[in-house]
DNA sequence: TTTAGCATAATTGTATACAATTATACCACA
DNA sequence: TGTGGTATAATTGTATACAATTATGCTAAA
């Protein structure tokens, strides 16, 4: 089963924050004070700082003696995160392919198809979700929580800059083969296949980041 | 100059929680409620909510409808730490090897010359202190946040599981001797030796750890 | 005109009150 | 004796009040 967890009303709005930052609504600089927040999300100022001092250790913004500054990712940051998630997603995946259950198996594969079928749809936001979802379950079925703990910020943090690929017809298609292709290697039980592929796959998607932003 | 910086009465405070789940006072699976927290460490719920929403995202607690539950380190983490830092720590001692300033070289320097004085003093404390320091120093000297914010907490979540190694003579004495080589290494900006070194110090470090826990 | 100092305003940090939820224990009834 | 339901207690979630801090702007003097 595709996990639908009930998400409470809190929970968007404190999620909101962290949307704004990492699609760029609030810029590079921005500053953010609790009673600005406060009032344009709705909710007092109590919940919005439990999300702040969230926000400030994922080191999206810091402190300015005056409201939190936002910090956001930069270029350089992307570039550093493909580099960690190149080397620590391949073994996630190698992890994967020998410890994944039947029920994660078949959420990766359908996480693959619906992936494949938004594409024929050419539904932009719909291939960037399931992107996010394959990706998400390769972490949850290497059964590690730190792998999981360690990927899912770093996949997250570069959503912004995955716009322009899941837009592209090419690269949209490609991923949807590697991803297949990933996938088959978990099933098969194969670690090396599974972590090779995985590289690869890095590999391909910030070379084409890099050329499209 | 090294780093002293200031830290308020409050967030003392609210380190206490971690380490006290870090060193183990408070075990996997005891159950923290916010207002015995209040009264033991002598502030209102407001403060302690928020450091709870963040230990919860650096996954060490957990809500369970009735307080808090602590989940703490595994062996079978320490496991899974092991192998990321072995794989994203020695391209930290590269980048570092290539992007250090002449103030993080000396710090670094600093760091390892200290170690290896209260290694002489016999000073467990201290030295598990020192080799904190170097392992941050290089993380900082990466010149990345990125791989600062992902190494920090890792190493910071295996203090406990470090104690008999600080404690042994001789793996002290190979932790300073290796660091020594991986200073030199950094300092020379010798990306490839740097890299080397640092993954065979974290894999002799697990070694050790494997064998006295 | 510049600058020091002070008053004021804005903001954060903390405590507390109250509402909502959830677990627990007890009692009645089968 | 077991079970269901209800009252109660414990706990969390949220709002708000107030204190402490920090920025800002104004005034006065050099």
């Amino acid at each position: 089963m595709i996990d639908h967890k009930t998400v409470s009303l809190a929970d968007q709005v404190f999620n909101q924050i962290e949307t704004d930052i990492l699609t760029g609504k609030y810029q590079r600089g921005e500053v953010l004070t609790e009673s600005k927040l406060s009032l344009e999300l709705g909710v007092s100022r109590t919940p919005i700082r439990e999300e702040l001092r969230r926000l400030e250790q994922e080191h999206l913004i810091e402190e300015s003696g005056k409201g939190s500054c936002v910090i956001g990712i930069t270029e350089k940051d992307v570039e550093d995160i493909f580099l960690i998630r190149k080397n620590v997603e391949c073994l996630a995946a190698s992890l994967a392919a020998k410890n994944r259950t039947e029920e994660q198996l078949s959420e990766l594969l359908h996480a693959v198809e619906l992936q494949e079928f938004y594409y024929t749809k050419h539904d932009a936001d719909r291939i960037k979700y399931m992107d996010n979802q394959f990706h998400n379950l390769v972490y949850k079925s290497s059964g590690s929580s730190v792998f999981f703990d360690v990927l899912v910020p770093l996949h997250k943090k570069v959503q912004k800059f995955r716009k322009a690929s899941v837009e592209s017809k090419s690269r949209a298609e490609a991923s949807v083969n590697e991803h297949k292709a990933i996938y088959a290697a978990i099933a098969e039980g194969d670690t090396e296949k599974a972590s090779k592929l995985m590289e690869q796959h890095i590999e391909n998607a910030y070379i084409h980041i890099k050329n499209t932003n």
